[in-house]
DNA sequence: CAAGATTTGTCGGCTGGCCGACATAGGGGG
DNA sequence: CCCCCTATGTCGGCCAGCCGACAAATCTTG
């Protein structure tokens, strides 16, 4: 069954040549509560196949738009490969992110329901493919196979948890408690694909491996654009953290996580 | 389809004497998205003929606990009558409520899936009385009835939306906009059951029919208690609030809700 | 109905983090 | 290769909201 998963998101990827090898570490199978459940992995070759009958490619830019708050709710998406940040703005212009989706992560199923416009912004966080399903498409998908149905629950479910914790998180946790959880989290997430950083006894380091800037860190955790870059700093002078190429290392992740679990469960 | 829903809850709530009059008006339904779906009254007569037959009858006395974190997960829940208040708890015994559930509403499915532990507290906030089924049961239910699965997709899918707006106004807002905004919520939620106060020129007033405690409110919004105590002051003295037997009403929802839309959407 | 427990109300001191302002530093496109 | 636009780093002033500490009011329960 964990090797149908596989397959089920090569045939989705598409013509990766480097796919095969992307080993990551079983033990983040752990974290998975905290992921947003990787969708495509989940489904068997033939569900994967009907989807992909249904399915649009789409192709987009860094920083293009796929929808926007007001937008008719119409598709349901898909990532195959990049990344994409769903974000709220408030009318005084703040952006807050609310998660990222990593490749085979499903979004947009939200609105799916209730058929109502879209409450939140999808822009490409780099160059990135997702497939598009109509709406009534997909509906219809899950009226046609059940437990596909019992996926999509178990991945709203996931978020479900994921906001609650970030919440907990906002209420009760200060900035650099924030940074730190929010590191790990995006650590596990984003291990779907490898890291380009070839170790320099970098073996027993946690990569964060998405491009983020101090920007959507802060709105990301609800701080201020300063408040991120100062505190940063210090988790790099502490030697907590350390800057590889676009991204971050976590360099002994055990240490911060258990001084996490110390600070606040 | 409206009535069958009725009829639906009805079922389910029992003996009610007083139950076929609780006049919920209908313009509240607008804020569909924001409620946390009632799940009962999406159900046809013989859905909740068939999850009746699979659930146990539970009573809670005020402040009795259901479940708390660390749990097995066992069972999924549904409000028959009362309201559970779900809250998590940080290693700093802070608690965090993230949502309540009021009558006709489900809870618990969040962990159905995963088959994990609970991560949250499940607390009766006044006496209540709940059905627990069992989960397989409730999977089972579920696969059997993909009508229903598509209603707990969606009922996740409002959680989402939910919890999203309330990661934004805290990141964003300040206190007196986030109480102002919680109780606009939770008037419209809490509406399931009819409020006790016969109006003495109250009937443009919105009713806020919830016992909360400072301390509640506090708690659903990431602030101090004292902070609350001296906010909800305030808005007494300007007019905005009245206090009514244990709970809030709202004097003018209108003007409230414009405040709130230019302060911040 | 009295006593304990919980909730509400109020004050002042303290501070984490916001905000504005600026100086660099990269880095991608022409 | 240079220019411009975006990202990073740093500083100081300032204030919303936190915290501790109490008193009054209200509720609960024997």
């Amino acid at each position: 069954m964990g090797n149908d998963a596989r397959i089920g998101a090569n045939a989705f990827a598409g013509s990766e040549p480097d796919q095969d090898g992307h080993g990551d570490p079983d033990d983040l199978r752990g974290s998975w509560s905290d992921a947003h459940a990787d969708f495509l992995s989940s489904l068997s070759e033939e569900e994967t196949a009907g989807l992909l009958k249904i399915a649009r490619r789409v192709e987009l830019k860094p920083r293009g738009q796929l929808f926007r708050a007001g937008d008719r709710s119409n598709d349901v998406f898909i990532v195959a490969d990049g990344c994409i940040r769903l974000f709220q703005v408030s009318s005084t212009g703040k952006e807050t992110i609310l998660w990222f989706s990593f490749p085979g992560e499903i979004f947009g199923i939200a609105e799916l329901w209730s058929g109502s416009d879209r409450e939140i912004y999808a822009e490409a966080n780099e160059a990135t493919r997702v497939y598009s399903i109509r709406r009534s498409d997909f509906a219809e998908f899950l009226g046609t196979h059940p437990e596909v149905s019992m996926r999509a629950i178990g991945i709203l479910s996931a978020r479900v948890r994921t906001l609650g914790h970030a919440m907990v998180g906002l209420a009760t946790d200060n900035v650099e408690t924030r940074i730190a959880r929010l590191l790990l989290r995006f650590a596990a997430v984003s291990s779907v694909r490898p890291c380009d950083d070839t170790g320099d006894g970098a073996e027993h380091e946690l990569c964060v491996n998405v491009r983020l800037t101090h920007q959507d860190v802060a709105n990301l955790i609800g701080a201020s654009r300063q408040t991120v870059t100062s505190t940063l700093t210090v988790l790099r002078k502490r030697g907590t953290l350390r800057a590889v190429n676009q991204h971050f290392h976590i360099i002994q992740p055990e240490r911060l996580r258990r001084a996490l679990e110390l600070g606040a469960a």
